[in-house]
RNA sequence: GCGGGGUUAGCUCAGCGGUAGAGCAUCUCGUUUACACCGAGGGGGUCGGGGGUUCGAAUCCCUCACCCCGCACCA
């Protein structure tokens, strides 16, 4: 068997624990320990099986939320895990420049000092977002420190850095040497607060109760008035045409005639349009502002009909809207419309309406449809390969549900707004010489290429910053050149990430990956849920509910923390408070005391005792050996499967409910020298060691902290947990034989702690157990651990075979006949009636299999290994009946 | 409107074709020298409603209801 057995410490620690647990008193020196000795840092080894990953950057925006510590929780996890495992593990960390919402926040912070970014300029300002950028870094990487996270800090990465520049600029140019990136005059989503464009999937849609105004249009030369609707009736103002259904009784003999517009005055034709009136829809007449509509601007085009800007890019009225209305904000220019129609009777009937309108999510202005000339990514050759690395597996999603959301949202993607009108972020290199020829270039070119004029000026908008991350698998690794890390670390293996950035990340870094690097750039997704408040509502700061995660770090530790993340962490949302945390802060808790225990009855000489032969070992030691290894087998397999709920629980079961409950409760008459020869007793110690060992290894990736300072005291061992092996499970302990005496001896001790609570007795009641069964070779183990069930079960004695007097309680548990021989004692009714109920359950159950039985489709159908399933239970359950009443 | 997910014990969830599970909470008993952040035991569910397939359904199919989340539309 190979065991945790390495180097004693020459300065051999203090054999053992302190009384309480405390992870202050050892988180931090521990980290500092760790990353001193570079066990974050791989070498670019391409000789050995590797495994590397990538942190999704979190922006430089600010602190980490509790959503952070999930994922990089779990990443953690992983990482630990794989680098036990044996493979050379890379865990690149960064930030990403994070575009709009920093420059948002750093201008806010400067209004407060009342300075505005045009007083400083961009130079100036671009240098105090460096500034914050500096400080926030620094401040994230504390926060993952005191998570435990196991990254390679010596190849940290930030979106702007020099090299990732320049591999943005790179796929920027090819991109656009290949056709794919264009400048274009299209409609747009503006947001007037930040005046800048942004791309489809960052407009955010808000369900809103407004109203829907009905506007009348004289039609020229006539009495005859159009009804148009609108929930926008400033926009009027930019009308250039009103369009009816060509199908349209009602309205059809007025297409090709004219109608005047209200206020305006203007004079603007009535055209036939069957893509954007519906005619069963309200009035059927439908108001046309090409500038501020995107189904008006594709009927403006369509029509060829002038487009009017009637708003500016700051959310105000244009000259065009009139003078009156003119550098008026949009939402008064509203009300000022309605007035203006109200007071002309132009103002037909107002109700009521909700509608769902389109805001910018990072600032939560009402985005403004406009035309405006911007750089796009041709999407749909980037997203063929995309989805069929999908379809083809070469790209695992987890949960599997999310691949049907990818697939639709790939087939029906639209070209990609990229520029920005931003200071803060990749500045696009495109140059625009003085007769309008555009150069894109990896160089700043001197004069132009095309016609030698100069000087050439560099487009001042900036990328998207999703630009810069859906390059980041393989740019943080030195791509475009061939580094050595680049050579052995990518394509990496698993991404994981929250599932609310799997269009805006992940489906991006697919497409790129693809086209740039020809390969996938990890093969395996895990998409993690939304961590919740305990009432399943979403924390929000309004709301107060937050868990910042650094508050629970210092409450209870990081690895109270981790492992309640990691034992919720099944795909879905994860309900969180601080109940919940305790409650797995109970779990570490326990883990120290049971190590502290061990280590009462754990020598020096035992690890240099050579490895355990099973054949020498006794049933208790064979069984937990099995159950230990059982549960390594369970928990390598959920951590390859990203069921990190899974291991985690498993874990959790093993070491609490039968490591400490039983095994530990088992070995303590030998320990304690109640019990047994000292050979038998080093034996016990040796396994307790060998347990307690092994179950640290499988919990460290779980909770790095407390298992290293634990192991690191365990016999001296060295020179750190993280850098021991994971254990595998090993087919030669798995003990059946062993499983199954053990599960008959834990019933049977269960089954009279049962009797006992049944009869009101109390633990100081002892009393005499009989024990009778079929096999002779299996009694033997009940004769020869007597002294078990005895310690466990509270009793004087245990009779093997031979008859039970009468008045002694009978039971059948796991195919043995026991018996219970009570102190005289009154029974009352209550235990009575729980006897009864005993029986009739019993009874029930022996009812439905025997009915199950006596059904011939059953017998012929079902499979042979349930038929004789439900054959032995009758057995069982009419034996036991048989028992049980012979207690009434 | 399209797509996805959910509805299982008081709470949060796992199970997804063969006797209803876990954690927490609750109740009873217990100061057994690792741990009261503990130990032992108990109670508690017609698995959202209805229909179907099957020898057998929480598990598969259909349908209805309600709740979430995307996407699209919204004069």
């Amino acid at each position: 068997m190979s065991g945790g057995f390495y180097n004693r410490r020459p300065d051999a620690m203090k054999h053992e624990l302190d009384k309480r647990y405390d992870p202050k008193s050892f988180e931090q020196r521990l980290y500092e320990k760790w990353e001193k000795e570079g066990y974050f840092t791989p070498e670019a080894d391409r000789k050995r099986p590797k495994f590397s990953l990538v942190i999704p950057p979190p922006n430089v925006t600010g602190r980490l939320h509790i959503g952070h510590a999930l994922v990089n929780t779990l990443q953690d996890i992983v990482v630990r895990w794989k680098r036990m495992s044996g493979f050379n593990t890379l865990w690149v960390p960064g930030t990403d420049h994070a575009g709009i919402a920093t420059q948002m926040i750093v201008e806010r912070h400067l209004l407060k000092q009342g300075i505005s970014r045009f007083d400083l300029g961009r130079e100036k300002f671009v240098e105090k977002i460096w500034e914050w950028k500096e400080q926030h870094r620094t401040e994230i990487k504390d926060q993952l420190t005191r998570l435990g996270c196991s990254a390679d800090w010596t190849r940290e990465r930030f979106t702007l850095d020099e090299g990732l520049s320049r591999a943005v600029r790179y796929v920027f140019v090819k991109l656009h040497e290949d056709g794919l990136i264009y400048r274009d005059l299209a409609m747009v989503n503006w947001c007037p607060h930040c005046r800048t464009a942004i791309s489809d999937i960052e407009v955010e849609f808000r369900e809103r109760d407004s109203k829907l105004y009905h506007i009348d249009y004289p039609v020229e030369g006539s009495e005859r008035r159009l009804t148009v609707a609108t929930t926008r009736p400033e926009t009027m103002l930019g009308d250039t045409a009103v369009a009816v259904h060509p199908e349209d009784g009602r309205h059809r003999d007025l297409i090709g005639q004219f109608v005047i517009l209200p206020i305006a005055g203007r004079r603007i034709p009535i055209i036939a349009d069957p893509i954007l009136v519906d005619p069963e829809f309200g009035t059927g007449v439908v108001k046309v502002t090409p500038a501020h509509d995107r189904n008006d601007y594709e009927a403006g085009l369509r029509n060829e009909l002038p487009q009017m800007q009637v708003i500016g890019e700051d959310g105000r009225m244009t000259a065009a809207a009139g003078a009156e209305f003119a550098g008026r904000d949009r939402f008064e220019a509203r009300e000022l419309v309605l007035a203006r129609l109200e007071e002309s009777g132009a103002l037909g009937e107002t109700k009521p309406y909700s509608h769902s309108v389109g805001v910018h999510g990072k600032c939560d202005t009402d985005i403004e449809p406009m035309v405006s000339r911007q750089w796009f990514v041709r999407i749909e050759p980037l997203a063929r390969p995309a989805i069929e690395a999908v379809r083809n597996g070469s790209i695992q999603i987890t949960p599997q549900s999310w691949e049907a959301t990818y697939y639709n949202w790939m087939e029906n993607i639209h070209d990609w707004t990229i520029s920005r009108q931003l200071w803060w972020g990749h500045r696009i290199p495109a140059f625009y010489c003085p007769d309008g020829h555009i150069t894109v270039s990896m160089d700043d070119p001197a004069r132009c290429p095309e016609c030698g004029a100069e000087p050439m000026r560099q487009e001042t908008d900036v990328l998207d910053t999703w630009f810069s991350s859906a390059l980041w698998p393989f740019s943080t690794m030195g791509w475009p050149e061939e580094t050595p890390d680049y050579r052995t670390f990518y394509p990496t293996d698993t991404l994981i990430t929250g599932f609310d950035i799997l269009f805006f990340w992940v489906a991006r870094m697919i497409m790129m990956g693809l086209r740039f690097t020809g390969k996938a750039p990890f093969s395996q997704v895990f998409l993690n849920g939304l961590v919740r408040d305990e009432q399943g509502q979403k924390m929000s700061k309004t709301k107060g509910n937050v868990i910042d995660p650094l508050d629970v770090v210092e409450e209870v530790g990081a690895d109270a923390l981790r492992f309640t993340l990691a034992i919720n962490a099944s795909g879905r949302d994860i309900p969180l408070g601080r109940s919940r945390i305790q409650g797995y802060s109970a779990f570490v808790n326990k883990i120290w005391n049971a190590a502290r225990f061990a280590m009462m009855h754990i020598d020096v000489e035992l690890k240099d005792a050579g490895p355990i032969h099973r054949d020498e070992l006794r049933t208790v030691e064979r069984w937990i050996l099995s159950r230990l290894n059982d549960t390594t087998r369970n928990v390598n397999r959920s951590l390859s499967n990203h069921r990190f709920d899974e291991a985690a629980g498993t874990l959790y079961h093993f070491f609490w409910h039968e490591f400490c409950d039983w095994y530990i409760e088992m070995v303590k008459p030998v320990l304690l020298g109640r019990h047994g020869a000292e050979a038998e007793q080093r034996k016990a110690r040796r396994v307790l060691l060998e347990v307690l060992d092994r179950s640290l290894r499988l919990l460290h990736p779980f909770m790095p902290f407390v298992t290293e300072e634990i192991w690191l005291r365990l016999e001296g061992l060295e020179p750190s947990i993280m850098i021991s092996p994971y254990p595998i499970a090993e087919d030669v302990l798995e003990d059946p034989d062993a499983e199954r005496m053990m599960s008959a001896m834990k019933a049977i001790i269960t089954a009279v702690r049962n009797v006992r609570a049944e009869r009101g007795l109390t633990p100081k009641d002892r009393f005499r157990l009989h024990v009778r069964g079929a096999d002779p070779r299996e009694l033997n183990f009940f004769s020869a651990y007597s002294y078990l069930l005895i310690e466990l079960a509270r009793l004087t004695e245990v009779v093997v075979g031979g008859q039970a007097p009468a008045g002694s309680h009978h039971d059948v548990v796991e195919g043995f006949h026991i018996a219970v021989e009570f102190p005289e004692k009154v029974v009352t009714p209550e235990q009575l009636e729980r006897v009864r109920r005993d029986i009739d359950k019993t009874v029930a159950e022996l009812d439905s299999v025997t009915a199950r039985l006596a059904n011939e489709q059953f017998v012929s159908n079902a499979p042979p290994a349930v038929v004789q399933g439900a054959q032995a239970r009758r057995a069982e359950l009419e034996a036991r009946l048989e028992k049980l009443r012979q207690n009434q």
